[in-house]
RNA sequence: CGGGGCGUGGCUCAGCCCGGUUAGAGCGCCUGGUUCGGGACCAGGAGGUCGGAGGUUCGAAUCCUCUCGCCCCGACCA
């Protein structure tokens, strides 16, 4: 069976790995590659099936792929180069172990899908995937060997497609909300740019790889690559001083800077140098404002990187925290709060002194403004009055319109109604499967152990005996759990010789919705107690009872 | 790939710095008995290539070299 562990697996950092580790869910056979035991294996088999209901319930049909699959058919759409090394090869044949099946889907669909009459078409599989990661983490949330959902659509024309993008956004959101999770829907057309081409959807957890910035209020949701928020500029002095430079020993960051003058950070512009197609950038925020790369490298068109230490000083003559716009010899930048600022302080490219009275409009020539700012937690949101939250978030599905990369590339050609051949329009949507599993543990769990939404959890009912070298506790027990089974609820006898508090603590730990306990004074009453397992709440009920008892509160 | 940490009975770890009896503890496991509503007790017992290879030494868990594995931080991430 499964062995549970009250020891904390030192191993484990994040909370659904620490209880799927002790309550004997999985276990890890090597780096990111885990063995689902039977108690696990019931939840991800019941996550399965609410995902194949909302599946086949918008017309998709299961399939079954190989993971193993020629290299050849991976090198048509040239993703054997563009996945590199998290493509796992197999060494002695020209295989690969398959991260995802867009290349498969299309090489079966280019073989049948030959008419506008034979589409729209789903078709979707439960498989595992398997990916090369460097490195692996938070048990099985990032692994090298993962269960996947994935869906492909195939259609005629783009409004099919939306509708097939649409169908399995429905189906994404009945699926998550029929597991109990509490999620987000991160979408372009949350961005700046409109639209809708992907959609992530994501759970709030500690154990997340992307951060993410959100509004409960309206909904408001983007990755904090991208996330804009409402944030005021800078309000211009009536009055512009002229520049004067001030001796600032040790000085080095914005704090020290504000502490030195006793001044707001709101009259300092922080610099940042970067080095874009070889050459400097400076780089200038407000106060203590955070320089998002990725908008820095959308404005600029390419890659950027920090400057290394020794570049700082060849560039601008002082070393990083006594750097700024006065005198500074290349292309200056600045973020959109900074515009028409003055009476500003920044670095004086001279270590240990910097620049007070800086007039932006006056002093810096060419500098051009963008919003270059990764937002924080509690500024405004962009789309409604209330304020932003900034937290790390896992996520659990994507949805996804492909277009015709793949069935171009893969020559997988229709004919339409006019007998003109046209590529078959695609969508790909995935869930990550143990995902569903981790993050709802991530989100249901106490100090005692897993609380289980009864919509998935791997019994729904744990049935304990206290002392069960007392027959009339014995056959009680199982009558009870013959009765139960019948009624076609799932339910998990402890019938371990072990104390009371034991098998208390175990249930707790694996969490099931109800705990039914057996014990010899209720017995004597023809009683035995019902704990809810979420609310801690116990009661007695009599045994001709239990059953009716049992299904109302499962409702 | 860079930085840090760790590999010793099933689990958690001590011992290593400073080499020297038969390698320890707690938990778990097995046998018998007592106990039986929030992690009981008594008695007895089994179980270890000290991650691996090589080296130094009269002698290595301990020192040296290499190697494999795992965790954490970072880089990367369709």
């Amino acid at each position: 069976m499964f062995q549970l562990s009250k020891k904390l697996p030192n191993d484990a950092v994040v909370a659904s790995h620490i209880l799927m580790l002790r309550s004997g869910m999985v276990r890890m056979l090597s780096a990111g590659i885990y063995s689902f035991l039977p108690l696990g294996y019931r939840v991800i088999r019941k996550i399965s099936e609410i995902i194949r209901e909302e599946m086949d319930a918008i017309g998709g049909q299961e399939f079954h792929l190989p993971a193993l699959n020629p290299k050849e058919v991976w090198e048509e759409t040239n993703r054997v180069a563009a996945f590199g090394d998290t493509l796992f090869q197999i060494k002695n044949r020209e295989y690969v172990l398959a991260p995802t099946h867009e290349e498969i889907m299309t090489f079966h669909a280019r073989n049948v899908v030959k008419s506008y009459k034979d589409m729209p078409q789903i078709w979707y599989q439960i498989q595992t995937k398997f990916r090369n990661e460097p490195r692996p983490r938070s048990g099985v949330i990032r692994g090298r060997q993962f269960l996947m959902k994935d869906a492909y659509s195939f259609d005629t024309s783009w409004e099919g497609l939306d509708n097939s993008y649409d169908l399995h956004d429905k189906a994404y959101r009945r699926i998550f909300d029929r597991c109990g999770l509490k999620y987000f829907v991160v979408g372009a057309s949350s961005g700046a740019m409109g639209g809708t081409g992907s959609e992530e959807f994501m759970v709030k957890s500690s154990a997340g790889e992307d951060t993410v910035a959100y509004c409960k209020s309206c909904g408001y949701a983007a990755n904090v690559e991208v996330a804009v928020s409402r944030v005021n500029g800078v309000e211009r002095d009536s009055e512009s001083k002229s520049i004067f430079e001030i001796s600032t020993p040790d000085v080095k960051s914005i704090d020290e800077l504000c502490e030195f003058l006793k001044i707001d950070e709101t009259q300092c512009a922080k610099s940042r140098v970067y080095i874009h197609n070889e050459k400097p950038i400076l780089v200038l925020m407000l106060g203590n404002d955070e320089v998002n790369e990725t908008k820095l490298e959308k404005v600029l068109g390419g890659a950027v990187r920090p400057a290394h230490p020794d570049e700082l000083k060849e560039i601008s003559g002082a070393d990083a925290g006594s750097i700024g716009p006065v005198g500074f010899n290349g292309r200056i930048i600045a973020d959109n709060r900074l515009k028409n600022a003055n009476n500003m302080f920044s670095g004086a490219n001279k270590n240990d002194y910097h620049i007070g009275g800086i007039d932006f409009n006056r002093d810096i020539t060419n500098v051009e403004y963008s919003d270059f700012r990764i937002v924080k937690s509690g500024e405004g949101c962009p789309n409604c009055e209330k304020h932003l939250e900034v937290f790390p978030a896992i996520e659990l599905g994507h949805i996804f319109k492909l277009g015709t990369k793949y069935s171009d590339s893969m020559r997988a050609f229709f004919t339409d109604e006019k007998g003109e051949e046209h590529p078959i329009i695609m969508g790909s949507y995935g869930i990550g499967v143990e995902r569903v599993m981790a993050c709802s543990i991530e989100q249901n769990h106490d100090a005692n152990g897993i609380v289980w939404d009864k919509a998935i959890a791997p019994f729904l009912v744990h049935l304990i005996g206290l002392n069960l070298k007392k027959q009339d506790i014995v056959d009680t027990c199982e009558k009870i759990y013959n009765d139960l089974n019948q009624a076609k609820i799932d339910v998990l006898f402890d019938d371990r010789d072990v104390t009371a508090g034991f098998k208390f603590n175990d249930a707790d730990l694996l969490g099931m919705p109800l705990q039914i306990v057996v014990g010899e004074k209720k017995l004597k009453e023809n009683k035995c107690e019902i704990k809810i397992r979420k609310t801690g709440e116990r009661f007695d009920i009599v045994l001709n009872e239990l059953q009716n008892k049992i299904k109302e509160l499962l409702q």
